[in-house]
DNA sequence: CCAAAAGTGTTGTGGTTACACCCATGA
DNA sequence: TCATGGGTGTAACCACAACACTTTTGG
């Protein structure tokens, strides 16, 4: 039973990954339909009974190996009735961060050829997927000022710099070190791992990790993240 | 062609309206379907040829008569796969509101039986849709606080106190009467009409409008509308 | 003249911004 | 000892919060 209508319903997954001091996004080139010959995002049909998630992890493995760490509902693309031009496909589009240890994509399984692209160097992308992307990054930016999602992008322990880097990068504009480890380190909710990292010369950097019960118990009693 | 899946795509819409000092949601008695005694949120099935918000505008046009002031798209519900028991129904809801004007619903049309219930007084909903009206409240919720979207609440032609109340209301706490004015005023978006109302006993009030091109211009240049 | 709602300023304070020097290490 | 990146404090400023009395109308 189909209710007289004939739509099909895709997913497809905006997966951004920090390396180089850049914002990486994951891109396939698909095995099959009108766009063979040119770079998309991963995803793909929704099985009849798989909830949409689901479908976003599923086609996430099956197209590249990868399970996020971040994964959030971004924007269903269901106005323009011939995205797709075999039929009309409407895509929810979801929102993924990895951490730096999953850059290297296993070239195993049934994956379909897959590529980390800087945000700036993206190729012309089938169907609207550059669009969808802009949305993404959008949605990043903002979200990333008042929730801690940049954890997600990040190793476990990581140095202050790179955390002041990330921000730097997604949100475009320098950032006073000072200001912002005294604010970021204010909020309570790093630990300090007792390790340090050093990085070729230069003072040893403390490593720290995201403390997510504490940041949990805070929000609780009222605590919002934010940083501009 | 279907690639292989049947699943069936509706819309929803949850019209919140703004009356008595009390937020007010716009609810339907589907005149078919599993859930015909219950109330329900206003939506239906998506036609293949047709746009999502088209679909949502087409919907609320036939099963109420009202045409909404402003509309965005919420979340798509679609993770449990049983949400509705005829068959695979993955919804994408949206958000609207409407001027205290068409809070008259007109009983002609083939409109279904459809009324405002003040959110403290929510029947139980069919489907999921008690969910559905929680997540758009806590999006009007936040959204309110960034974004004049209050407008789209009142009258083009408004008192303060409405403002206030209606920030209130929806906030759910107190707010400074002066700090109020002094705040909203400074953001130079609202146009002294010159004229007055006044509500029985006391001093008439100024009537102002919103004054949109004012905000995009402001908006452009990095303004940013913000009410905590 | 009394009740009811609208309109209005000032002061304290807490948070954000701006800014420059010392520290620990590797080469 | 030099180059490199890490770590730290203070003062000015601004936005927000708190707070009470006067004005204008209707009854």
């Amino acid at each position: 039973m189909n209710f007289e209508s004939n739509i099909s319903l895709a997913v497809d997954a905006i997966v951004f990954a920090y390396a180089n001091s850049k914002l990486q996004v994951l891109l396939i080139q698909p095995k099959s339909g009108p766009f063979q010959n040119n770079w998309a995002l991963p995803g793909g049909f929704v099985k009849t009974n798989e909830g949409l998630k689901d479908a976003v992890r599923r086609e996430l493995q099956e197209e590249t190996g990868i399970q996020v760490d971040y994964l959030e509902q971004l924007y269903t693309f269901g106005d323009q009735v011939d995205r797709d031009p075999r039929t009309r496909v409407v895509s929810v589009a979801y929102f993924a961060l990895v951490n730096p240890k999953k850059l290297v994509l296993k070239a195993d399984t049934d994956a379909a050829k897959a590529e980390w692209f800087p945000l700036d160097e993206l190729p012309q992308l089938a169907y609207d997927h550059n669009i969808i992307i802009k949305v993404a990054i959008d949605r990043l930016k903002s979200k990333i000022q008042y929730q801690p999602i940049g954890f997600d992008l990040l190793n476990k322990e990581f140095v202050f710099s790179e955390l002041e880097q990330l921000y730097m990068t997604i949100l475009g504009h320098d950032i006073d070190r000072r200001n912002f480890r005294k604010k970021v380190l204010g909020f309570g909710i790093l630990t300090e791992t007792g390790k340090f990292r050093s990085e070729g010369s230069g003072r040893p950097a403390k490593l720290y990790r995201f403390n997510v019960s504490k940041y949990r118990a805070l929000e609780s009693k009222g605590f919002h993240f934010e940083i501009k």
